[in-house]
DNA sequence: TTAGTTTTCGTGTTCGCACACGCAAATATA
DNA sequence: TATATTTGCGTGTGCGAACACGAAAACTAA
């Protein structure tokens, strides 16, 4: 283990001017700032976290931004688990994160939750980019104050984050169409089924849906792909309804591609005849979509590793914060299959963390 | 923030009496440690671990034991780097992880590495349990000097380990045979093939061979399941004979199933058109392995993430040492699908960190 | 050359805790 | 009562890094 002291014996200078150097404090010749930086480079130095972090007396604040979210809607809960653990585990080394949250449907308490972020002078800022154009004016904010900021989960392009940690939705759309061919080979139609606001909205999700037609495309597959847009996907009779006439109408349909959360919404909404005569495909570990699963009603899911996304963004802003790293700027977690069988492997991590927290 | 200092002074008595409290070192009269406990208690005092960590310095070892890799056998370089990933991050908390290494093949090299390993004084072991009698050995030797010792990737009952952090092989060979019809639905018979030591040796393997098996049994497919022994799953003309001839006399044979990690030796050695002819389905990651992923040659694999194996059960393992907690007693990991489209978001944990190792 | 500046760097203290050392009071032994 | 032994507890140092303070060295200007 090479302490700045060993530094400073290596290079004929004090432990002071070891530390001028690591922190671009200035007042150091050039001369011995080469010497020192070459040794620095030769010994693979790095300041030990914990000794730091007890100097220091808590540095770094760090602010999250994620939506809120609902029993009913639980997708966000799995992020919000990921960085309390990445929290607890750095608590530890003196890094504080602090948590905002909003109405992912309501582009006022996107903007006010992060004026309120703002408040506490963090160093970084995570968070999840719902609305482009609010999104703007909050980088030209943070940018005057020289914060640091990275996209979780969403992605979007023109913009100076440090890093985007999330999934590669159109493979995930991709890999969705092969799994559904899969099942039902010889259908004459799959039917995808989305809200009507994610046409314009999350464009995840319009990417996870080019990527399930180009997978038939490419392969030169030959079936209808049909889209359904739905006013709202919440349990509704008219949704139930809508769908309901709708695969009566186009008998040829084999499967249905879900490619938002809700895929447990529909298929706990339709008759079981119905849901069993096709096949299932959708997106994401929620416990109502892990029911479907079990139960045997949806026949994959892929999951984005939503714990994990919150957990490794802020490893990854932590280290960028105290190293100085970054290892890419997009940062593509696993595109998780998930099968009846399979599901209750998934994501021990978050289990085992709540098992922990619980008490 | 409450310190060691503010509860010495509220209980009149110094701060090396509070420290004897806090760890129970004796030396405290019964007064005392009451009035003092009294305090700690009302105050919710908890002991800083940042500076706890720094005072420490290198109090815990922890042995590693693990096969050694090859190139061509690739398999456990993966652990390795998961434990490395570990012991990279805990190494300022003062955890020192020693790494031994033996011949998968060799009893003798067992023993003498953990032998070998002991002599560190570790206060705690991690192992891949390999050779059931000598690991008995082993473990009276640990009973005896109380040392803590966790399996890794191989489980075997009747031990008193703390855990087991690995797969369920039973379950992941029978999504492997889930993937195998669903590749191949129309087959009259699928193949396993075996090495002839893996039917005594590693149970790991029989284990995924009867999940596999019931997969066919329990919903009612009617297939046969032939095996076919090798005496070596090494690429020689000699095991490229004797599979191409069991193939040629089994025409029915619509996909082959490979429970060990050898799948690419096989599938590499083999005639193309007989390759490309059928269904492949095998195990880890492997770089070799993903490759015939890449490459079209094998249609799905499953991992046991083998990093990730490595890295949890240092870190569980610390966290026992700690503080004395150990979630489960089988910690079984997720069991991955792999295809050839996520392939390359497998193990990004791996990669970011071998990129960072690097350097 | 000398006084005044500025640049460059060494020293010392602090963070909260762990643990060794050793002194004093309490108790035991003669 | 004097001496030996045990028990209880205070003090001091170190862990590795951050940062303030001020001294020495290098320059500048007179």
């Amino acid at each position: 283990m090479v302490r700045i002291k060993d530094i400073a014996k290596e290079a004929n200078v004090s432990e002071g001017t070891v530390d001028r150097v690591l922190h671009n404090r200035g007042g150091v010749s050039k001369k011995t700032e080469a010497k020192v930086k070459k040794i620095l480079e030769s010994t693979n130095f790095s300041i030990n976290p914990i000794a730091s972090a007890l100097a220091m007396k808590n540095k770094h604040h760090i602010a999250v931004l994620m939506p809120e979210y609902a029993d009913a809607d639980a997708f966000w809960k799995a992020p919000h688990l990921g960085v309390l653990k990445a929290s607890e585990e750095l608590k530890n080394i003196g890094i504080n994160i602090v948590n905002f949250k909003f109405d992912q449907y309501d582009k006022q308490s996107y903007i006010e939750s992060f004026q309120r972020s703002l408040k506490s002078k963090p160093s970084a800022v995570i968070f999840v980019p719902m609305f482009i154009e609010e999104t703007k004016q909050m980088v030209e904010q943070m940018e005057n104050e020289t914060i640091d900021y990275l996209f979780l989960n969403v992605d979007v392009d023109g913009f100076r984050n440090k890093a985007f940690v999330g999934q590669n939705s159109y493979t995930a759309g991709y890999i969705a169409g092969k799994l559904m061919y899969l099942c039902a080979p010889k259908s004459l139609a799959f039917l995808t089924i989305q809200s009507r606001d994610s046409v314009r909205g999350n464009n995840a999700i319009s990417n996870r849906i080019t990527g399930f037609c180009n997978y038939f495309n490419s392969n030169n597959i030959k079936v209808e792909l049909l889209n359904l847009k739905i006013e709202d996907l919440v349990a509704t009779t008219k949704m139930q309804q809508t769908i309901q006439s709708f695969l009566t109408e186009h008998a040829g349909v084999g499967g249905v591609f879900v490619p938002s959360s809700r895929i447990s919404t529909i298929v706990n909404s339709l008759n079981e005849q119905v849901v069993s005569s096709l096949q299932w495909v959708g997106f994401d570990n929620t416990p109502q979509n892990m029911e479907c699963l079990k139960n045997g009603s949806v026949s994959f899911l892929i999951s984005q590793k939503p714990f994990d996304q919150g957990y490794e963004s802020v490893r990854i802003m932590v280290d960028f914060l105290l190293k100085n790293k970054m290892p890419e700027s997009k940062i593509y977690l696993p595109i998780d299959i998930l099968t009846k069988e399979n599901v209750m492997y998934n994501d021990i991590n978050q289990k085992l963390f709540e098992k922990e927290f619980e008490k």
